[in-house]
DNA sequence: TCCTTACATCAAATTATTTTGATTTATATT
DNA sequence: AATATAAATCAAAATAATTTGATGTAAGGA
């Protein structure tokens, strides 16, 4: 999908995706670690879910392409999706839901 | 409330009234007309849609603070409230959601 | 005072989302 | 091949959001 042709139905989606505190605090978790992406396994850990609650969370958040998921083989890493991040959310919230920015310009200073 | 303190809570409560077509199409409307805003019969008549109803999902707007109401006699006028909106989306939704910019350096032009 | 208009609010019914626990699939290990 | 691990998927139950129609309230006019 293209964030360019985006209809008033996605961004519901997308909306829909980030209106729930697990899954912004699974994007914050996200963002702090935007070197190497997270399996399943150490998002359970860190957040004390199930395993198929956890599942679907990600799921609502990676069709909403918010996220990102890459398989290796038996696990799954799952990253945060900069370019829709960027597309939908303001500057300000960079710091709580998007990491840090690779370039200085638009760095995080809140 | 202050934009600066807001925590998940709130982000969930603002992203979930941004997650319906609806209330996006709400907030187009009054975008589309941002020097005087709209009484409920304006947007029931735009919409055809219950008062009930309408007033249901301008509720959730209100309480999440992405518009504004003003009592004037028997009429309640609702605008867009652009501090909220402009610390919640990016720069390139601002014409799809916030109406256009007051100032230059913030015009858009997608 | 008695209507009427504009709108909020309520309660019940409908619909959608989330949670839970079990099952399934794929890969890896012995 | 048999077993174990990682994680998706499913179906049923529990919760939450939305719709509908009715009722309540406040202001303005006759």
């Amino acid at each position: 999908m293209e964030t360019k042709d985006l209809k008033l139905r996605d961004y519901q989606a997308i909306f829909k995706a980030l209106a729930d505190t697990k899954r912004l605090e699974l994007l914050q978790l996200l963002a702090e670690s935007p070197d190497e992406s997270s399996c399943v396994c150490d998002l359970t850990d860190a957040f004390d879910m199930a395993q198929s609650k956890l599942s679907y969370h990600l799921k609502i958040l990676l069709d909403a392409e918010l996220i990102t998921r890459e398989k290796k083989g038996t696990w799954n890493y799952y990253g945060l999706n900069p370019s829709m991040l960027n597309h939908i959310l303001s500057e300000e919230l960079c710091c709580l839901f998007r990491g840090p920015a690779k370039n200085s310009e638009n760095s995080c200073s809140n």
